[in-house]
DNA sequence: GAATAATCAACAATCGTTGCAGATCAGCAA
DNA sequence: TTGCTGATCTGCAACGATTGTTGATTATTC
């Protein structure tokens, strides 16, 4: 993830106007340790600037994500996400509250065995390794866990643990 | 997939109604070789049942997908799709069409390597492989696929390709 | 044949996301 | 500094996929 800095002059460079606005998602994405939904970016910005629209802040993601700057993932939680990381990597999905973590490693071994008797081009792998995190396997002793926006966390661009 | 009988008697051993809807359900997933929206059953199932409502069809495949039965997975292309395949296999996902296809390898190798350290319990693991199928990529040589929706076979059961 | 599960139809509602129209503002030139 | 102008922002309406509801009707099963 680039600095808000290298984001402003890239929006600069491009003819776009530097909006506070934007320059706030910029730094919340900067921040961000996890992969935001579009809604968990609003009610960051939205704390430090309580007009932005949610309409913008998906306005904002969307030209980020157009220019490569961040990914769009969809993994199938609901929501689609946003990754700050935007080399190749892998991700790990709590399916109990729905976080998403980064695999940096890679796996050079998988490919699909018969792409070319399929007459299929192959542009992108990913790997989802779904699960459970140790909150919500630790919760499961108890109560289970069964709203996955309710996260441990009051910052839903923090990880609950402190790892 | 289990053939209409089998789900027949699965039905009847859970006391759930063998209706004429559900029968013509089961004959559709399967004869589905590819993996059917919800719509596009309903398309399919309408052909022989004019009366038959979407609501049903949503219903049955939940329950089926409930049972364990079908497999519901979302891979990003804008609505679920039922997979009647549920032993362990990836994905072929066409970006142009939005086709899928299974992967039927095993890929060992792969693992999170600090699965630990983070506290994290794996239970599934699902590849994607993206990119255009045969009929997208002759397709790219002169107008681009725009519509996902657009295939080339009438039939939304059936693959476009007759491999 | 009775009991009751399942279906249908017609909506309304949800959720994430996008389209639109009008108000506002960043950046540039004078 | 001021004024201009198109880019941007906002608020709301609308979308598509899916689910809930309700009441009437149908049909499976015993």
């Amino acid at each position: 993830m680039r600095s808000p800095e290298e984001l402003t002059q890239i929006f600069r460079a491009r003819g776009l106007k530097i909006t506070p606005q934007r320059q706030s998602i910029f730094r919340v994405l900067h921040r961000s340790t996890v992969h935001p939904t579009a809604e968990a970016v609003f009610d960051t910005v939205r704390a430090e600037m309580p007009s932005i629209s949610l309409r913008t802040v998906y306005q904002t993601l969307n030209d980020l994500a157009a220019m490569g700057e961040i990914q769009a993932i969809d993994l199938g939680t609901g929501s689609a996400r946003f990754d700050p990381h935007t080399g190749p990597h892998h991700h790990l999905v709590c399916e109990g509250c729905g976080r998403v973590q980064d695999v940096e490693a890679e796996f050079p071994g998988v490919a699909v065995p018969d792409a070319d008797a399929f007459g299929f081009t192959v542009s992108t792998t990913e790997i989802v390794f779904r699960g459970r995190c140790r909150e919500c396997t630790a919760a499961d002793g108890g109560a289970p866990v069964e709203d996955p926006s309710a996260s441990s966390s009051d910052n839903p661009l923090q990880e609950a643990n402190s790892a």
